[in-house]
DNA sequence: ATAAACCGTGGACATAGGTCAACGGTCAAA
DNA sequence: TTTGACCGTTGACCTATGTCCACGGTTTAT
């Protein structure tokens, strides 16, 4: 499909689509017309536009996007070093998970509690253990 | 306590205090002395850097950081509006959570599956129900 | 009293992640 | 065949979030 098309499909713009491939966050896209030298972008793409939308809305960088995605592909990295690379990423989603669930629980005490402010408690509730 | 202080007790640097000072993060910041004009900066807005931090790193962005600030403590806002804008906001935090898992879940079943790649699945998880 | 460490201000610079406009080429429908 | 919608490239521009530097003033330790 040409770069409209995975637009479209994808929710992003044409110029977010033609940066996600200078960064190399795309595979794979080719210039298969004779008479014209439009790209084509596989479904492949799709899947990965769609990914790092996902990945970005809950705070994952570009270059964090990169790395997962090229450690679950990349045939040249060795098994061992892309199982610790991956649970490495397991850990990090852990603890983001931990963060949010605090936050959670402490706007949810805040609600419960007329939104009494007490900012040095707020704080013992987001960091603490 | 002077900038110096508030930067290396929240572990930011100087010019990131001043920087959130002029976007409105932090509070009730004098110029008590008399022979200079050094700013002070309360045990309040070491609490204010310390839970901006913390929403930050799970993807937050400063300006989100400041309208739920400003939600917890703004006494002009209405009782109800401030509990609807703290409901959202806990609201907004559990949809992080759940893509959290979904990517949590997918990288662990990816690890398991001894990182068989298919990117189709890969979406499919993250995005669906 | 002098050097080192601090302060505020202003402005330049950096990086990430996009967006937009202009140019010229191509394709498709009327 | 012409018109409108598409395409690629380039380069400027934008916001967000910082960092760094130079200047001149102040405080502190020696």
């Amino acid at each position: 499909m040409k770069i409209g098309e995975i637009a479209s499909k994808t929710g992003v713009s044409r110029d977010t689509v033609r940066l996600y491939e200078k960064l190399g966050l795309l595979v794979n896209v080719t210039r298969p017309y004779e008479y014209n030298n439009y790209k084509e972008y596989g479904q492949e793409n799709v899947y990965r536009i769609g990914m790092i939308k996902e990945m970005q809305r809950i705070g994952l960088k570009l270059k964090e996007c990169k790395s997962v995605i090229d450690a679950l592909v990349n045939d040249e990295m060795q098994m061992d070093d892309r199982k610790a690379f991956i649970q490495s990423k397991i850990e990090d989603t852990k603890e983001k998970i931990r963060s949010l669930r605090k936050i959670q629980s402490f706007l949810q005490e805040h609600l419960d509690n007329d939104c009494a402010y007490n900012s040095e408690s707020m704080v013992a509730k987001l960091k603490g253990n």
